[in-house]
DNA sequence: ATTGACAGCCAAAACGTTTTGGTAAAATAT
DNA sequence: ATATTTTACCAAAACGTTTTGGCTGTCAAT
């Protein structure tokens, strides 16, 4: 069933069924109705194809993933995974494409985009796994590329992003520690050089001060690895160093795992005279014993919005946005309470 | 640039410039090269949508990923993840679209297969997490689309399909347990309405056939969660229960974890007097503790294949094919050598 | 010298929409 | 009663390809 045959059928024009199902304004309800009904009753709805070359509008939305640097690492994957699908739902119900690339390394990522751009003629791209100073940002602005990211630069240079809350993430997981009598807060991030790890030290340092607790430089280290064994060997030794401290925030499911190890070998009992928070960890947290408590953030959320925001800014008045999801605490079995004294 | 002006340019018709570029036998080598030369020198390609509006074929393979059973877990979309990047890095060769649907359930799935074949046109599709018996396999026959299974119903009806080498995994690790002088060995599945765990039942009790090892049924269990908790236990009363199990094969990461847990709650050494090996588990294997020996499949590998035999079916002659993923045993350290006496 | 086959090219139709630029009738304003 | 605006519709053009069904000239076979 086409377009011709349904307007044969409802002795109307080509034009009236095209608008009516099209939600313009120029057709009265009454036919509307009518249209609509048939096109149910039919099965009819146009091809994609012609409507996209008719229209102009061929709307694709590119993607590059990186495959290396903190990405190589499978566990993280699954929260591309997640994204993805969030971006796919939002992009499905509009008929719109998504061209996903993969790349291997710096090279294949730069070749990725020049693809995207010149042969495939995209003209909207989202980014992700922003630096706190990313070359992309300029790169997609010289060729008039719409873009959403997710993640944020250094400074938000009049750009729509999408992002977790990492900094409130953290002041979550302070206000939970200390609501459960902890004080003696440790913090293991990882470089700093990503953003996000930068921002949650930024909450780390001002949730302190907030709840007048006093920065021990002891306290905090940051990994340079998602190596789990090298977390639990830096924490072992700043545990024994410093046996006072009753809480471990982890930022990454791995260093997450290497708490727990750390633990373990020192027989602190985990969720009784120790407690471990960690970011997400979807996967890791059915995982481990017992099971982890951690933040959790709706990343299949984040990739609708993010779609959402691109496809808006075809919009006339479109202003730069931003989403930021909001993080949720999951109890499980590795947080404590400490009795006061 | 279209092809009108690029056609105008080399004092060529449209069709002929077309032709060139289709690779048609009635274009004379001379204008094939100096059209192809031109179109590179003015960055031509041909519009997508309208080239498949005009062609009527969509140019387009299809996937959905199951949200729901066994994929709900963000652990096994990890593996998806994998296959996905190998099926892409063929496809954007070949300038072909990927298009990618996401079901949280069984009605979900069935609209996007729907969606696929009669709005967007699709000819091709990947199917995959087969069931021993796959009512996808008769609808996708009759709307005529040709597609490429990953996984296998119980009977290969004239299709292509890639898979992992299921019995033949099982194989390798018998033989390697075997090999370690390990002979009490226990398999832990999971149910067996999934072919592969099926496959995997075969393997295990056919390697004992061949080593002259007896069958016994309570060395042989299958767990119908991912929850590795229920593994745990599962293990923990088979283990007391026949305290001579020297290893234990896990067809599941899941199930991995749930060994390892049990082998701890009853003091057993991993390593050195229980061994533990487990299929894939590209996620688990860094984060325990020994690092788990796995058998691991090269699924980037797998995905490419799958959409090389799906665009070879355009060929004339293209008769069904398979591929079978090959098996490898990454040794870490939950194996051990068991001393003859 | 005539015929047939073939190589190499082309004009026009087709693909199924959306959009443009209208028109006639109805409603409203003067 | 007339002029203006609004409502509701439509024919035809446009989108950029591929495909169909030719046509012309060349060359080998008769």
């Amino acid at each position: 069933m086409d377009i011709r045959n349904l307007s044969k059928k409802l002795g109307l024009s080509i034009t009236t069924v095209s608008r009516a199902l099209g939600g313009y304004s120029d057709v009265s309800n009454k036919t509307r109705n009518r249209v609509e009904k048939f096109a149910k009753k039919y099965n009819y709805s146009p091809n994609p194809n012609a409507s996209r070359l008719a229209s102009g509008k061929s709307n694709t939305v590119g993607f590059v993933v990186p495959l290396y640097g903190l990405n190589s690492n499978t566990l993280n994957q699954s929260s591309f995974f997640e994204f993805i699908a969030g971006m796919n739902n939002k992009l499905h119900s509009e008929n719109i494409q998504f061209s996903m690339m993969f790349a291997h390394n710096i090279d294949e990522e730069k070749q990725a985009y020049e693809k995207l751009i010149h042969i495939e003629k995209v003209k909207k791209i989202i980014l992700h796994n922003l630096k706190r100073n990313d070359p992309r940002i300029k790169m997609l602005n010289k060729y008039k590329i719409k873009f959403v990211t997710w993640g944020r630069t250094k400074d938000l240079k009049n750009y729509s992003w999408v992002d977790l809350d990492n900094e409130g993430s953290v002041n979550l997981i302070m206000k939970y520690l200390i609501k459960n009598n902890h004080k003696n807060i440790a913090y293991i991030n990882i470089i700093e050089n990503y953003n996000f790890a930068f921002q949650r030290r930024q909450g780390y340092l001002r949730s302190l001060k907030k709840h007048n607790i006093k920065f021990n430089k002891n306290y905090y280290i940051s990994v340079s690895t998602e190596e789990p064994q090298q977390s639990a060997d830096v924490i072992k030794k700043m545990l024994i160093k410093n046996p006072e401290i009753t809480a471990l925030i982890c930022s990454t499911e791995y260093s997450g795992v290497g708490a727990i190890k750390a633990c373990n070998d020192l027989g602190k009992i985990i969720g009784k005279n120790i407690s471990i928070i960690a970011f997400d960890g979807p996967v890791v947290e059915a995982l481990t014993n017992p099971s982890l408590t951690a933040v959790t953030h709706p990343r299949k959320e984040l990739g609708l919005k993010a779609i959402e925001m691109l496809l808006d800014m075809d919009k006339k008045n479109y202003k730069a946005r931003s989403f930021i999801a909001k993080p949720e605490i999951v109890e499980r079995g590795t947080v404590h309470y400490i009795e006061r004294v």
